[in-house]
DNA sequence: ACATAAAAGTCTTAATAAAGGCCATTATAG
DNA sequence: CTATAATGGCCTTTATTAAGACTTTTATGT
């Protein structure tokens, strides 16, 4: 399955769906869900159906035991050693946006 | 990294972290995210900080390239052929649920 | 086949994220 | 070191989700 390859709301139906799925598996109502993650039913619905926050993901993927599912969906990034040396083993905490020209060195108008 | 051992909001914090890094791996700001994606600098800071919708994660998660790596979150459930057998080919679509005494048999009151 | 419960749909209200702006702090290119 | 841009913080308004209740549809155990 190739991600990419479908849209945004494609995506977030898809991931409905598949929380869905982990739950058909453990046999447990969405009500049940709610109980034990002290959300409401009301969420439970909306993240299957493909909205919600990501603090109610979390919350429900914690329920179903599948947290080690989204450590792989957000990967950590992996810095190589020699980029590390590169940067003197300091990690780079801002993106290097552009500069604009300091001054001009010699202006001057007429 | 285990996100067992993390709390909730450690793990919201944790995946705000990682959005970050996968952007400064690309060395892009927060501010071009957020032109490429159409979401506001807001949305990008906040997914940054942990809170943020899923829809926002997704949407960012293309943008940088790292949507291949949603195929093993969830991953989708594999049905035993055994299984599928024992449900004559057919998906569950709901959970068991318990199920009251139909009515009790030879009902009489005295 | 039918009764029952799971789940989908729909409403109202409360809470929170998104949008857009401004100011303060700070990494960092030069 | 210093000027500048990147980022974080805060605020207001708008949009969306969460909570809680109720109704309708439908899968499914019996």
């Amino acid at each position: 399955m190739d991600f990419y390859t479908l849209s945004d709301k494609g995506i977030e139906k898809e991931c409905g769906h598949r929380i869905k799925s982990l739950r058909l598996r453990k046999n447990i109502t969405q009500k049940e869900v709610a109980g034990l993650t002290r959300l409401s039913l009301n969420a439970i619905k909306s993240l299957e159906s493909g909205r919600g926050k990501l603090s109610t993901l979390i919350v429900v993927l914690r329920e179903l035991g599948a947290l080690d599912h989204l450590d792989s969906f957000i990967p950590e990034i992996s810095v190589s050693p020699m980029q590390l040396a590169k940067m003197q083993g300091k990690v780079r905490e801002r993106a290097s946006g552009e500069r604009l020209k300091e001054k001009p060195e010699n202006e001057r108008e007429w």
